[in-house]
DNA sequence: TCTGGGGTCCTAGGACCC
DNA sequence: TCTGGGGTCCTAGGACCC
């Protein structure tokens, strides 16, 4: 059996707790840029307002029901999720975090357990040591235990815990899901699905294995087969290694200026480049792209991007810097409004491998040209004083800098965002 | 006026190899 | 009249997740 342990309205949730008034009142965590509504308390889903929506379409009813609006805050849900799955790991050891907000967890050693008490105390618990409410679904494959979850949240009778062990139950509680709703069933399959009048999780289990292979492929079959309680989704102890690390942006305006677009480019290439240091990785490629606004007359809308290798696969800004910029004028067109830009590295290997091509005519490694000394000082002084404390030059945030104007305190992150509790 | 940011995997088709 | 069989690699696009 697996259990899937997911925090309910996370980002949300993460700011009711050091901010307890707002806990009755409808709150909403905002897109960087403030441009999106990415979690809703319970009182918001109940206006009617969807995930992901742009705030402007909403602006009345916020209004009307004075809903409280945050800019995300990475750093405290970040940290307040890692306190989450510390208290998880205690109770359940085989554990899988798979996203910010949810963790499956291997029953196997609980066998002669009730699981559904052991659910409660895991939620309990949970919401006991770090104030963050979480439901628990249980059910034999992943699939199923993320249905179990979907239900536990949205029927209060289950009390945030819901196990499906028989197979009678599971049938039942399967033609009562939306087939939209269930884990890998996502906008263009359920557009499928309905147009076959498949319209119930229960509906999809129960279709011939052949025809779902054929116009769903593999992974529609797993999904099947998972919902009719065969394992075929494991849990992944170790993250595989990363392929890619991406930073990319909206800006706060469009942004015409070819030295603008330069900063921003500059500064999401030295963003990625100290994540590079950190994941103790090094890239082989980089690319660049630039978008013009997407929503504007379709006519004027431009998407550039290219990728360049680097000679030497490395970790340092400098080098990296250097390769975005090159790439950036490749694909600058002059005239075009641009609304975001990103830069991405792949080509990633561990930098202890012993795999590394070095140059035929070049001893410097893997820092390339840049000295390994003030990669690590970049990094110990950014650490110390905050990202950004010390960059180059050309990563400036002038002209693209993002709407941040409703972000809360750092609360657990940072020494002067500490509450002082008066007695 | 105003529309997020980060990922992964699969498939089809084309180019190329012998 | 008749035109092989076996591969790999890359890219674009589409699907999905949070």
């Amino acid at each position: 059996m697996f259990a899937l342990v997911d925090c309910n309205n996370f980002y949300v949730s993460c700011e009711r707790v050091f901010n307890p008034a707002l806990c009755n009142r409808p709150v909403v965590v905002l897109s960087n840029n403030d441009g999106c509504i990415i979690s809703r308390s319970q009182e918001v889903k109940a206006l009617g307002i969807p995930m992901a929506s742009a705030v402007f379409k909403h602006k009345d009813l916020l209004e009307q029901h004075d809903v409280v609006l945050f800019s995300p805050n990475f750093a405290l849900y970040g940290d307040m999720s890692s306190r989450v799955m510390n208290t998880l790991g205690g109770l359940l050891p085989d554990i899988e975090i798979y996203s910010i907000d949810e963790a499956f967890a291997g029953l196997q050693g609980f066998r002669r357990y009730d699981l559904g008490e052991l659910a409660g105390r895991v939620r309990d618990t949970i919401k006991r040591n770090t104030g963050i409410p979480v439901s628990v679904g249980v059910g034999p494959t992943k699939t199923l235990a993320k249905i179990a979850n979907h239900l536990a949240k949205k029927d209060a009778r289950y009390h945030g815990v819901c196990v499906l062990e028989h197979e009678g139950d599971i049938r039942k509680a399967l033609g009562g899901v939306q087939v939209g709703d269930v884990w890998g069933i996502g906008r263009g399959y359920d557009r499928f699905l309905r147009s076959h009048a498949i319209e119930t999780a229960l509906d999809l289990a129960d279709l011939s294995p052949e025809w779902v292979g054929r116009y769903m492929h593999i992974n529609g079959s797993r999904v099947q087969q998972e919902l009719n309680g065969v394992s075929c989704l494991s849990l992944e102890h170790v993250r595989p290694p990363r392929k890619s690390i991406c930073t990319s942006r909206s800006f706060g305006k469009k942004v015409t200026k070819f030295g603008e677009l330069e900063n921003a480019v500059g500064s999401f290439a030295s963003r990625c480049a100290a994540r590079l240091r950190e994941e103790r990785l090094l890239a082989g490629f980089v690319t660049v792209f630039v978008y013009s606004g997407s929503f504007d007359n379709p006519r004027c809308r431009y998407k550039g991007g290219h990728t360049v290798a680097i000679p030497v696969a490395t970790q340092g800004t400098l080098e990296i810097v250097r390769c975005a910029l090159d790439v950036l004028k490749e694909v600058y067109r002059k005239g075009s409004a641009y609304k975001k830009a990103g830069v991405v590295l792949s080509g990633l290997f561990p930098a202890s491998a012993s795999c590394v091509t070095p140059s035929l005519f070049d001893e410097n490694g893997i820092f390339g040209r840049d000295s390994q000394a003030l990669m690590q000082a970049i990094d110990v002084v950014n650490s110390r004083y905050g990202s950004g404390s010390l960059r180059l030059a050309v990563a400036g945030s002038s002209g693209w800098k993002q709407r941040m104007e409703k972000l809360s305190p750092r609360y657990t992150t940072c020494w002067e965002d500490i509450i002082a509790v008066k007695a």
